[in-house]
DNA sequence: GTCTATAAGCGGATAGAC
DNA sequence: GTCTATCCGCTTATAGAC
């Protein structure tokens, strides 16, 4: 396979083997640090994890707490994304329901993704705090206006915003970060598309009811 | 105040400095353990926050394992006490709305507890994997009996149980262990009474509206 | 009960050969 | 790019003086 130009940059500046090691050790440090949080988490176990000698690995991130980083802001686009795409212009109903699918989605398709998240939260979340105080501080607001003007137009009941955003994530992310306990209480094993698709709308059913405002 | 027989046993087979050490200590290792979890957390800082040397604090608790497991000891009772309370023959209203204003309390009053708890199930509960299958599974499938009864009484809306469960969980918990997330969106300083009212009644209000039946 | 000293091993990170 | 060897500080836990 390896044939005429094994290290030749490409178009992002990087090697075929420095895209493939680099992908290998995020996916590997995601499930350690999702584990244990970060500084439970060591680099020979994320070493090992990926196959690869703890040197090795410092050669691609030159430290533990670069690597955090980079795993960081990777999980942080997939937590973020599904809110930005609430639509203030479409029907209240469909946008949140889509926003709860779209969340818990996330969480049964990144868990790890969640479970570092919430480590980086109990934390006192030391490197995201900038963050959470800026970008995500202001998205809020922006969504939160968009559910007032729902509210003020009559198409939900006169329910806090802010403590409806935190009920989905909350709850939505409960089944990723708890999933331990959620699968001992219930009774189940790992959980698949059939559950998710019962825990979609047993939680659609209930916060949707919640805020819908009455028909009588 | 020291006189007569500091180290006679007492009712309870410890001395006075006994049982003084040891709450010290457990109250220092509860903020260790929120911050870091077990791997995370170290017993020096323990020892330090508890205003002891290290090998003093080993004396009182031989292992920081053995530390650990006391710690969430007591953070299960508190985490498992208000869903106990829940009770038949009350009103399904005060009954629900009682038990997250109890599980409120218990993230305001000791966020702590906790966010150890988050923390134990995050790295898949190695110490309370039994206890969830077992103590925890059986309590609440008592109590979901009860809301089951309740909805085929017809007081409640036909929800699921476990997920109307999980969902208060996720909920009040947020409030403690997202605690940074929450103070940098909502923009407060460090959460109050006041605030915590707030949350109740947001919350409250909420899922009440989502799982009452429909009077019209 | 509490301390200092220390054992024994793990942690992150680097040097330098290949 | 990848490895072995290694530095050195930190970690849990114990020994033994006071």
């Amino acid at each position: 396979m390896a044939t005429v130009e094994p290290q030749v940059p490409r178009a992002n500046g990087k090697t075929r083997i420095q895209a493939r090691n680099e992908a290998r050790i995020m996916a590997a440090a995601e499930t350690v640090f999702a584990d244990h949080g970060f500084r439970g988490a060591t680099v020979d176990e994320i070493a090992q994890a990926a196959d690869m000698s703890k040197p090795n690995l410092l050669y691609y991130f030159k430290s533990k707490a670069a690597l955090y980083r980079a795993v960081l802001e990777h999980t942080l686009r997939i937590w973020l994304e599904p809110l930005k795409e609430i639509d203030a212009d479409k029907d209240p109903e469909t946008e949140i329901r889509n926003y709860i699918a779209r969340k818990i989605e996330a969480s049964a398709g990144h868990p790890n993704a969640s479970r570092i998240f919430a480590s980086e939260m109990l934390r006192g979340a030391p490197v995201l705090a900038d963050h959470l105080r800026g970008d995500l501080k202001s998205l809020v607001a922006r969504k939160s206006a968009v559910i007032e003007q729902w509210i003020a137009e009559g198409r939900l009941a006169p329910i806090d915003p802010i403590h409806l955003i935190f009920m989905i994530w909350a709850t939505t992310q409960h089944y990723a970060d708890f999933a331990v306990q959620v699968k001992a209480v219930w009774g189940k094993g790992d959980l698949g598309p059939k559950d998710f698709a019962q825990i979609e709308a047993a939680v659609s059913e209930i916060v949707l009811r919640g805020i819908l405002p009455r028909k009588g």
